[in-house]
DNA sequence: CTGGCCGATGTAAAGGTTTACATCATCTGT
DNA sequence: ACAGATGATGTAAACCTTTACATCGGCCAG
């Protein structure tokens, strides 16, 4: 019972008394197999301890029952909860999650594809934002592909994640009630789709506010710590300040605060402060951070399922689930001081 | 050349005017078959764009060049810096990295053992602390395993983590020149093999400083933030109060910090508190939180070293490797207040 | 009673790879 | 010049599964 190589569906089909397609078509399709022998079958399985080699089976479908999940950076505070999402699904519906990170590295996306096409891997979960450069070299054309986190650049693929514009017009909106007119926007990008609608949605809501835009507030940055407390140097050079920073994100909102800190301000008192995304750190900042929830297990759920019926529905749906981003208020916000 | 169906060893060995087993060996084992031969394959594989199919070779074989990372939570701020260690590593051996987490369920923990054999995965990272449960009931015997971040009690298994002893002992050190004598440790543990290793530095820091050990100081705790704050309550119902806290981690001493504040003290004016771990959030904490940085990358990187060495040599070590802990001095430790 | 159908099961091929063994050519030492 | 060794390559089996097709028995309608 014990052997040192596992049981395979023969040992099974011997034990039951029937042959080894019985056995498969118990296990897949068991309506198939009549009732009697279907229970011969199960307790065999139970007998021998047999689980399906996964590889066999994958090399007779010509695909495996594996998800290839690509993050720039697994390291990122934002990855792990979506993670967690992802592989509950997955698992749940008899998937593995096989996880790589590129580092930003276009060198290393290329070899995942390659790795992708190695394990026929069925499906693929990109956290990147952008396609693997030169995917066209692959002779495979692209697999099944859900986005997520950040909209994929290149096009055409489905993307789950929180609704960026809307996000952006909660948190400005806030501000604005709070009696803030002049609002920077720091971490303005164009190459990161995300970080544009967030601005897109600064703009509607000062637009919806009937406040003009004003362009010397829109100031650049990747997202980085350093980008923000750089765009906050730049901002202080000139005359004419904002009362509150909308910030692309938390890191960047960091950034700021940080800076604002190290000129003597306070925030709220004298400067209001928002991010984005609630990474786990901002309930700990001090003032903490009023910023915008991405849900983020739900985001992982969420793309998987959708992964998985395009796996079942053998196409490739185009939709874009856009989930709904929750303003959590904390302490880097307030009203504007009376007067500057 | 861009086929539907990705290329074969067939396709290669047909352009290359070879057998298939030429190819095989000019991949595997190149110095067993000419030079010219090999330079021919390796330009019919430019050609075709060949991956070896890892479902076919792992059928083959008998074992995939996959390694299964198992762990409590994959949301833990801990594990993914662990994991990017882990990850880099295995794929600069050709080893891909499935993940899975158990969400402290012993019976998905057995799943994943099934998983485990399905998939025929080399390797077995560990985070749980504990082996999957009930694993003598498979046929297979345990798979070649190392274990991470939390020693595995069920003995014999190399682990690679920091040293707790060391660290601990460390961070009771730093508290007695800061003068401190009443020191509490907070979240004691029977089930956590790294927890009571840390109490042991606790003790030994106390012994190595003439402090005799009282037991009334030493309080329980699982490790959350909620614990921390049980335990901080526990102490103040009695008279004797601590001037110094050791937290068993940062989320413990999260909770301790909680509680003080909502008392109204001021750390680390009125107690000090110490962490252990340094997960991103305790350089945001108010104050700042001093506290033991666990070489996250690197216990990853070592790991899976370790394991693939094990997996080359076929034997298993019973290797424990600790890597250095150290202490990162912020700003919640300070002297004991004059007097109380 | 018989022809045909249906449901349940078995037989065997295929999927891509690695490798033991066979084969063949070439070279060495006498 | 030849036996044997050596080195390079080819042939074919095996890994385990799924599934198209074949088979077989029983049942129903005529």
């Amino acid at each position: 019972m014990s052997n040192s190589t596992p049981a395979t569906i023969e040992d099974v089909a011997r034990i039951a008394e029937v042959s080894i397609a019985t056995v498969s078509r118990a296990i897949h399709m068991p309506e198939k197999v009549a009732k009697s022998t279907r229970l011969k079958v199960h307790q065999a399985i139970a007998i021998t301890g047999y689980t399906t080699n996964a590889m066999a089976r994958s090399l007779r479908l010509g695909r495996s029952n594996m998800i290839l999940v690509v993050a720039p950076d697994i390291g990122d505070p934002n990855f792990s909860s979506i993670l967690v999402g992802l592989e509950n699904e997955a698992r749940a519906h008899g998937y593995g999650v096989l996880i790589g990170h590129t580092q930003n590295d276009a060198q290393r996306g290329l070899e995942y594809l390659k790795f992708f096409n190695s394990y026929q891997a069925a499906g693929l979960i990109l956290f990147t934002g952008i396609l693997p450069f030169g995917h066209q070299a692959l002779t495979a054309p692209l697999p099944p592909t859900v986005g997520v986190f950040e909209p994929v650049f290149n096009g055409g693929i489905p993307y789950v994640g929180v609704d960026d514009i809307e996000g952006a017009r909660k948190a400005v909106e806030l501000l604005i009630s709070e009696g803030h007119r002049r609002i920077a926007f720091i971490g303005d990008s164009h190459t990161r789709l995300a970080h544009s609608r967030r601005r897109l949605g600064y703009e509607a809501g000062l637009a919806a506010a009937g406040i003009a835009l004003n362009r010397q507030m829109v100031l650049e940055g990747d997202g980085t710590v350093e980008s923000g407390r750089l765009a906050l140097e730049q901002l202080f050079m000139r005359d004419d300040l904002p009362t509150a920073f909308m910030c692309v994100n938390d890191q960047t909102a960091l950034g700021v605060s940080i800076g604002l800190k190290a000129r003597g301000y306070d925030i709220p008192q004298d400067f209001s402060v928002t991010g984005f995304d609630d990474v786990p750190q901002a309930s700990f900042m001090s003032p903490s951070l009023t910023t915008i929830r991405q849900p983020r297990t739900a985001i992982g759920k969420q793309a998987m399922a959708l992964l998985l019926e395009m796996l079942a529905n053998g196409s490739g749906s185009e939709t874009e689930i856009l989930l709904r981003p929750d303003l959590v208020v904390r302490n880097s916000v307030g009203p504007p001081p009376p007067r500057r």
